[in-house]
RNA sequence: GGGAGCAUAGCUCAGCUGGUUCAGAGCAUCUGCCUUACAAGCAGAGGGUCCUUGGUUCGAAUCCAUGUGCUCCCA
């Protein structure tokens, strides 16, 4: 049968998984074996797969399949997390598209809805997980609010809860005065706005004219204002300590404070304080205990509180406030200003920094022990470096703001009860029971409970547990059996947002890490650098990538140059690479399938050697690639099978035990020369899976089983001296390839080779049959005089000369001696000068004084071969 | 404003605790080749002030300091 010359991925992608599944290789049950887990970083279930999920998932396919093929028990369990603010505004605007609003609907009959898109459009990314290869325990798949984590997560709220870790307490949130709801920063775009800076001037109490003058850009919220601030060293206003201010149009009386967070150099270095609507206002009115006065309606406008302009839109208030304010005598000047300014990812609306009363986590206990099992290295960051960061924020850790106004997802199990106070049960009916106490007359009916529901995260954080139901059940089989996990795959940027949580998690419910290494991978961006994203439109489609590259190739293509922690400038070439590895792979195999076998045939001496020194050099390479495979350095280590089959294997191995032209090989280089380049395919496998498998069971046609499950080869104890020897003979080899280059003599024309003072650490009877081989060579003759009219090389203190006859070009030849010479002629300088140095041979350490001995004697030998020849050649 | 990280070939990056793995890899480039597995290929070649300036040292891409440029995080 003939066997294209081009690869084609697409049918035998899909074949060998619909293989994989059937035979259930995925599947990970508790065994003797060692366990070797990971957790997928759920993705969001309303998602796509993108380009990071692409790495991501490469790099947790990679890591698991050697596992497997390494006799652990390899579990990797996949599923997504609900994603609530994502899915809510999916699922409104699904509805809105259809003529319903939310608000029209019962809480419960919106979650229907939200039931039902989720069962129709979720999930996509998980099929899609497929095509890559994923080898995922797929019966294992996971979701944040089937049942199972859906109680985990009121366990845990509730416990903490009554370990008096949870409270209520209010928060600035991001404040959608249109949506009517709190946003959370990522759903908050800051756009740079042209717009004015208003300089007001407020009088100090019980003088006759003396002011104070503060810059804002928001005049109308001066009537929530509580203070004025200035800079503790700032002699303008040192003075003013102690005094206080009338509020302009209210002439209410607030003090002067100092904080050095005032930016002396920002508009008059005086600051005025408005806690209810600015953040940093917030912290400051904290610090000095001021009160909050909040002036706004949720619908943006002014409320009670603000006296004036009641009822009236913020941003007309706006104007007629500055209005008011001139005809005051307290507008000072304005300017024209550029700011930042808060918006809507959804409706647009200016967000309004809003005081709310919100759910929090207290994290220092938490915190505490995850930073340390961080800095000591039980929980391993790859690379390092990310410990850092990781101290940093732990450090200077907040508590944890839980609570979404939402209704997607893990409603708060918190009740209220008529007199306010609150029961936290994990039904209503539960604290019906425990409100009976206080209140024996009061019914279910009564009994409230909070609107809101829990932060993604405080699902995703109990991930590694939850997925093992080790929150509900901390004693099953599987949570004992699998956690804590091996390897957790995941970005920089939610190391805090999840990684330290998970850490807190797994320390507070299993007194245990969670995970014990964390592989960072970096961000994928495009040629410009601008992170990929569906918004800037500038990535590609993962799924047509394959198509047309093949999974195994855009694998490789994705790890080719993704060290860990840096980020991805993803090409598409990458995966062109990739694709064309698949078919180097390919025509390998191609050439060893086409060889016709005879029995009969001894085997050739340079087949024998060919075989003994690819076996050293595949074992020598899988102890390097193992070696970078244990410090995560996976890029390392593709490039490490990478160069193994297309250098050593396709270029040198292949070329050396290639039959002349429709002649047939002999059985022990053909068996051996098959078993070799299998167990190539193993340890290729796990950046690129279908095509490996494939190549198995064309190449073991009786075997059932699947390379996917097969033994990774161990590296074996290998002689140094052949690989030694073989660099060598490369070396010659390639220096002939060079000659016959410049003079432009054609492969099919047979050379002589002339060795002069053959070196006694080559065999060199073997090695010379290859290098005839290799390079079309007569055989080799050894000889004691230098040779005339030749090209020459030098290589390891040999002379080797190629007679050349009329070809030779003296000149060129000698142009090239000497600019040999003078190179030589440099370098023993170089060498001279250090061993002259008294200093250098008196403290430099033995060893090294040696080597520089040694390379003088040799650069004082080249440079008098080189002398002799180039007075041969004058000859 | 506070903190962290980075700077090595055209691009993306290796280079561990200073010294023959010291200036490297892959891609890209250039030059020959449609040679019989593979032109998605083969063979060869060129290419770097290791960001600047100082310092430590017998010796610095490597350690220290300064400056410059970039990136990220927090505010």
């Amino acid at each position: 049968m003939e066997i294209p010359s081009k690869y084609d991925p697409r049918q035998i992608e899909d074949k060998w998984y619909s293989f994989w599944l059937a035979n259930k290789y995925f599947r990970s049950v508790p065994d003797d074996r060692e366990p070797y887990t990971i957790v997928i970083p759920p993705p969001n279930v309303t998602g796509v797969l993108h380009m990071g999920h692409m790495l991501n998932n490469t790099i947790q396919d990679v890591l698991i399949r050697r596992a497997r093929m390494t006799g652990k028990n390899a579990c990797w369990v996949p599923g997504t997390d609900h994603a609530s603010i994502a899915t809510e505004a999916k699922v409104v605007a699904k509805l809105k598209a259809d003529g319903i609003e939310k608000s029209e609907l019962s809480r419960e009959s919106f979650l229907e809805h939200a039931w039902e898109w989720k069962e129709k459009h979720g999930g996509i990314i998980l099929e899609q997980l497929k095509k890559l290869g994923a080898s995922c325990d797929w019966d294992r798949t996971c979701f944040t609010m089937d049942e199972a984590r859906y109680e985990s997560v009121i366990h845990v709220f509730i416990d903490l809860y009554n370990k008096g870790l949870i409270y209520r307490g209010v928060r600035m949130v991001n404040w959608d005065p249109e949506a009517l709801t709190a946003l959370s920063d990522e759903e908050v775009i800051f756009r740079e706005v042209q717009s004015k800076l208003y300089y007001l001037r407020y009088k100090v109490e019980g003088t006759e004219d003396e002011w104070v003058t503060i810059a804002t850009t928001r005049p109308e919220t001066i009537l929530g204002d509580t203070a004025v601030c200035f800079h503790p060293e700032d002699d303008r206003f040192k003075h003013l300590v102690g005094k206080r201010v009338l509020v302009p149009l209210l002439g209410r009386s607030i003090p002067m404070i100092s904080d050095e967070y005032v930016d002396r150099e920002f508009g008059t270095g005086c600051l005025k304080i408005t806690p209810a609507h600015d953040v940093n206002d917030y912290l400051i009115g904290q610090k000095f205990n001021l009160e909050s006065i909040d002036i706004f309606n949720p619908n943006g406008t002014l409320s009670e509180k603000a006296q004036l302009y009641v009822g009236q839109d913020r941003f007309a208030v706006r104007d007629s406030i500055v209005n008011d304010l001139k005809n005051a005598g307290n507008l000072v000047k304005i300017e024209d200003y550029i700011n930042k300014v808060g918006f809507s990812e959804r409706t647009n609306a200016v967000i309004e920094p809003k005081l709310s009363m919100q759910w929090f986590l207290k994290m220092p206990d938490l915190a505490k022990p995850a930073l340390d099992v961080v800095m000591n290295d039980t929980v391993k960051f790859h690379p390092e470096k990310f410990k850092n960061t990781y101290r940093h924020w732990m450090e200077n850790v907040r508590d944890w703001c839980i609570s979404r106004q939402l209704w997607w997802g893990q409603r708060i199990p918190a009740y209220y009860l008529p007199d306010g106070s609150i029961i936290v049960a994990r039904s209503a009916e539960e604290a019906l029971g425990k409100a009976l106490a206080k209140f024996p007359k009061i019914t279910l009916s009564e009994l409230r409970q909070d609107e809101d529901v829990l932060d993604t995260w405080f699902s995703s954080w109990l991930w590694p547990i939850s997925v093992f139901d080790g929150i509900r059940h901390p004693e099953n089989e599987d949570i004992k059996y699998y956690y804590p996990t091996n390897d957790l795959i995941t970005a920089p940027e939610i190391l805090f947002f999840w990684v330290a949580r998970m850490i807190m998690a797994g320390q507070e419910y299993r007194q245990e890490i969670p995970f014990k290494n964390v592989y960072l991978t970096g961000i994928v961006r495009d040629k410009l650098g601008r992170k990929m994203s569906k918004s800037l439109g500038n990535s590609p489609d993962p799924i047509e990538l394959i198509e047309k590259y093949g999974a195994d190739g855009v694998r490789v293509g994705m790890l080719l140059t993704s060290p860990a922690g840096n980020d991805l400038p993803f090409d598409e070439s990458l995966c062109e690479q990739g694709r064309n590895f698949s078919n180097k792979v390919w025509n390998a195999f191609r050439l060893i399938k086409g060889w016709e076998v005879d029995k009969t045939l001894q085997q050739p001496m340079y087949a024998a050697l060919s075989v003994t020194w690819f076996r050293a050099r595949f074992n020598e390479a899988l102890s390097h690639i193992n070696e970078h495979y244990d410090k995560y350095r996976l890029s390392d280590a593709l490039m490490g099978v990478y160069k193994l089959v297309w250098d050593d294997f396709c270029s040198w191995f292949l070329e050396m035990i290639k039959p002349a032209y429709q002649q047939p090989i002999d059985t022990q280089t053909y068996k051996a020369a098959v078993a070799l380049f299998s167990d190539m395919m193993q340890v290729l496998h796990p950046f690129m899976p279908f095509i490996t498998e494939e190549i198995w069971h064309l190449m073991h046609e009786d075997s059932k089983g699947s390379i996917m499950v097969s033994q990774m080869p161990v590296p074996q104890k290998f002689d140094d001296k052949i690989l030694t020897h073989f660099t060598y003979t490369l070396g010659i080899v390639t220096a002939i390839r060079s000659i016959r280059k410049d003079k432009n003599i054609p492969i099919k024309d047979k050379l002589d080779l002339f060795i002069l003072k053959p070196d006694k650490q080559i065999p060199k009877l073997l090695f010379d049959s290859l290098i005839e081989k290799l390079c079309n060579l007569s055989p080799i003759k050894y000889i004691n005089e230098k040779v005339t009219g030749a090209a020459s090389f030098l290589l390891n203190g040999n002379e080797f000369y190629i007679p050349l006859g009329d070809r030779i070009d003296v000149e060129a030849e000698m142009a090239k001696l000497n600019q040999e010479l003078e190179y030589a002629q440099g370098f023993l300088r170089s060498v001279m000068v250090k061993l002259s140095n008294e200093r250098f041979v008196a403290n430099a350490k033995p060893e090294v004084v040696d080597v520089e001995r040694r390379k003088m004697a040799d650069a004082e030998l080249k440079i008098k071969t080189i002398e002799e020849q180039i007075l041969l050649l004058k000859k």
